[in-house]
DNA sequence: GTTGTGACTACCA
DNA sequence: ATGGTAGCCACAA
């Protein structure tokens, strides 16, 4: 495999999230066929042009809370791209129990 | 080669 | 709950 068969492989699970339901970087690293790689699924998050179509916000950390700093700009805007599809945070997170993406 | 750096996670005090 | 840590691994310098 090649190096970014990965990263395709992470962009293909990511634009496979449902609207209104999240997974957790360790989830799609999982999914994608390396579960030791979550640190990496941030990294592609992260140079993800600023127009891509990918549901990047529907990926969040393992306990439900974003990545970015809390109230940061980008934290907010994550929120509010998820709360425009019914993803409901209570107290800075998002309960995995209720959205979490299950195959 | 080596080193430092993360949109990470599981564990443990 | 919460703060620290060790393991993780692609990537850039």
């Amino acid at each position: 495999m090649t190096a970014d068969s990965l990263k395709e492989e992470i962009w293909q699970w990511v634009a496979a999230i449902p609207p209104g339901k999240v997974a957790t970087y360790g989830q799609i690293a999982r999914l994608a066929g390396y579960p030791s790689h979550a640190r990496y699924v941030g990294t592609t998050m992260k140079n993800l042009p600023p127009d891509t179509v990918l549901p990047w916000f529907r990926v969040l950390r393992s306990n439900g809370e974003l990545a970015f700093p809390v109230a940061s700009p980008a934290w907010q805007r994550q929120k509010s791209l998820l709360e425009n599809e019914h993803v409901i945070f209570r107290n800075f997170r998002v309960s995995l129990s209720d959205y979490q993406w299950d195959l």
